[in-house]
DNA sequence: TAACGCTCGTTTTTT
DNA sequence: ACGAGCGTTA
């Protein structure tokens, strides 16, 4: 306690009701959050199993189990639950199945998953599978609002949200059948469950007897549901966040969360956490001007006392590859002045295509670099391959992975005979796994297919009994072998260097999974538990931190950054149609825009520096570009600029010419 | 079943 | 401009 300060004392100490912490950039809400957990152990004497810490990624989850670990001793923290929302959701989940109507060993559909099923229904119910991606959209944010396939119907207004809504209605139910949950089911579900079994949610009110939210601002309509949920009557909680920085809000977050709190907990408490130990007071004074521009309900202003600081940078470069040299050589001359590690530095954007050439620029001097984001490890071949191997082995009915497995590698089954099982298996409501050993199935195919059908599933419940029985992990690694994937997976490479990697994923996720059940405090992990964490990317990200503390830039999107800090930050394309993005302007959410910006100037501890380019290569032509409106928001006297022409007067052009850029983007569409 | 050519898009992505 | 993904074709 003695460590912080009055306003921080005051969101720890205040127990007496439902509060609101608004914890501006760099306030330290983290140690207010773990300190509080401390705090309700030691001093209210509220027992570890009794608190519930939620986050969004399974990353902070982990900090601040540590974090909390650090200031109990290990008896007083048992039992505690520091978990993101979706793990506690799988957790409520698993110990309700029965009553949801799921099996145990259930799988968790993961963006592929869904998407191929959604495609599937639209080509079986209309025909083709135009519009995939809008009816996947849909379907998410009636998830999203809890909305269920019956209530969509009956909302749907248009032929489009009708089409959607009756494809949603199939989907959830192919779901059910496959015993299969997606990401949203995660919360969806147990809420559903809470409506309507009060007697289960008042266990489980029972137990979560305090509980604490970080990054309020990112909670959903289903999410601040569950918070409602699980608090009710009690009303015994602490959120914590910051609507500067909701920057989710395309993804169904609503940071109006933080306003409508207040209507439902009337006796809600705020406390402002405005002190910033994080940037130079220049830096927080840039930040402040920025977001004075958006609206605000609650008005916070950080201040801090770590020095004016230098002042912050804005390049002009004469173009996109400019821009990127530019950056390169300052981190190198500065590293090689003042032996500054490489991890000092960051270097922000607002999507991932910037990083190509600026990764070319980092490799050209030899700079080495640690980029995060890009392609999922689990978006590729032989990830999925493998885990819908698992995903079979946990849960026969899941007749996604089964079709994704049958013919990897080649059993010659084709696509004639899956028909027939498929359709077989619907009739009967079987699952495809099911039906292939059906003496009904035997009468309409030729026994040479029902042969290898029978032969797979032969294979695939012996090495399930062997998974349960002895060492699961030698089980699975005797698969691969078995089914002689790194002859598949080199058949299928371009080359052998690309099969050696694929095959080394391979067997990183397997050790991912070995890792994980030997890892588990308690030991009483199941391989089907360790398989649901693999697909909510747990342990996985565990691994690779390990390999983490090697010197390198770091290169990230602005969304990416949020939640860390660097002693010098380089926020590159502060262009017009780039940051704020062109689709932003035209969706009028320059908002957004603008607290994504906030994020990215309140990463910097101690340098900051914009760069733009005035013109780049974009879809194909060279285009002329403008520096972001955000640039001239700030305060000039802070700004220092570099680079040709009189950079302040194009800022003021790109002012007076806003509503032309607008027109310009238009035309252009 | 592979290969070729065409079309289309080209923001962010905690789980 | 360029590549990914898809559909057609041999």
């Amino acid at each position: 306690m003695s460590r912080l300060n009055p306003r921080q004392q005051e969101a720890v100490s205040y127990i007496g009701g439902p509060l609101l912490v608004l914890a501006g950039a760099g306030s330290g809400k983290t140690s207010v959050i773990t300190r509080k957990i401390a705090y309700l152990i030691q001093q209210c004497g509220i027992r570890a199993q009794y608190i519930y810490a939620v986050t969004f990624t399974n990353k902070a989850a982990r900090e601040m189990k540590a974090r909390v670990g650090s200031l109990l001793r290990g008896a007083e923290s048992k039992g505690l639950t520091v978990s993101t929302f979706h793990n506690l959701g799988l957790n409520i989940i698993r110990k309700e199945h029965a009553k949801l109507g799921y099996k145990p060993g259930f799988s968790i559909f993961d963006e592929g998953d869904i998407k191929a099923l959604v495609s599937d229904i639209m080509q079986k119910e209309y025909a083709g599978d135009d519009g995939t991606d809008e009816v996947l959209r849909q379907i998410g944010s009636w998830k999203n609002d809890l909305i269920l396939p019956d209530a969509a119907l009956a909302k749907a207004r248009n032929p489009k949200e009708q089409t959607a809504a009756v494809v949603y209605l199939h989907y959830q139910r192919t779901l059910k059948a496959y015993n299969a949950v997606d990401f949203d089911d995660l919360i969806l579900q147990p809420v559903k469950l809470f409506q309507e079994h009060p007697e289960v949610l008042e266990k489980w009110q029972n137990r979560v007897r305090y509980l604490l939210v970080d990054e309020y601002q990112d909670t959903n309509a289903s999410q601040y549901l569950l918070v409602k949920l699980l608090v009710q009557g009690r009303a015994q909680f602490t959120v914590v966040g910051d609507d500067d920085q909701s920057i989710y809000a395309w993804r169904g977050a609503r940071p109006e969360n933080l306003m409508q709190l207040k209507e439902d907990f009337p006796s809600l408490k705020v406390v402002m956490l405005e002190q910033n130990y994080r940037s130079t007071s220049r830096i927080l004074k840039c930040a402040n001007i920025l977001i004075a521009n958006n609206p605000h309900v609650f008005e916070k202003e950080l201040w801090s006392d770590m020095g004016h600081g230098d002042a912050i940078r804005v390049i002009r470069c004469r173009n996109e590859d400019a821009e990127c040299e530019r950056i390169a050589l300052e981190i190198l001359t500065e590293h090689l002045k003042t032996d500054r590690p490489y991890s000092d530095f960051a270097i922000l954007y607002r999507g991932n295509y910037q990083a190509k050439l600026m990764e070319l620029k980092l490799q050209h001097h030899q700079i080495p670099y640690r980029l995060s984001g890009g392609t999922s490890f689990f978006a590729r071949q032989e990830v999925k391959d493998l885990m819908s191997y698992f995903r079979l082995l946990v849960n026969p009915d899941d007749d996604n992975a089964f079709l994704r497995v049958i013919n990897v590698p080649r059993r010659e089954i084709g696509s004639a005979t899956l028909e027939k099982l498929g359709n077989y298996a619907s009739e009967r409501d079987l699952s495809l796994y099911a039906a292939c050993d059906e003496i009904g199935l035997s009468a309409q195919l030729d026994s040479r297919f029902t042969e290898r059908l029978v032969r797979f599933k032969r294979y695939m419940d012996q090495l399930r009994q062997h998974c349960a029985q002895n060492e699961p992990i030698a089980a699975l690694r005797s698969m691969v072998m078995d089914i002689d994937y790194e002859h598949w997976v080199r058949q299928n490479s371009s080359s052998d260097k690309a099969a050696d990697f694929r095959m080394g994923n391979v067997w990183f996720l397997i050790d991912a999974l070995k890792n994980t059940l030997e890892k588990d405090e308690d030991g009483a992990m199941t391989i089907e538990q360790a398989i649901a964490k693999l697909v909510l990317r747990d342990m996985l990200e565990r691994q690779q931190e390990e390999q983490e503390g090697a010197d390198g830039v770091q290169m990230m999107t602005l969304h990416a950054s949020k939640g860390l800090e660097f002693p010098s930050v380089y926020i590159m394309g502060m262009e017009e149609d780039i940051l704020p993005h062109r689709s932003s302007i035209e969706a009028d959410t320059i908002e957004e825009e603008r607290r994504l910006a906030y994020v990215g100037i309140t990463r910097a501890r101690r340098n900051l520096a914009f760069t733009f380019a005035a013109r780049r290569k974009q879809y194909g032509e060279v285009l002329d570009c403008l520096p972001s409106r955000f640039l001239a928001e700030l305060s000039a006297d802070d700004l220092q600029w570099e680079g040709q022409e009189d950079a302040p007067v194009a800022v003021k052009a790109a002012r007076g010419n806003e509503a032309l850029a607008g027109i310009r983007s238009l035309l252009k569409k």
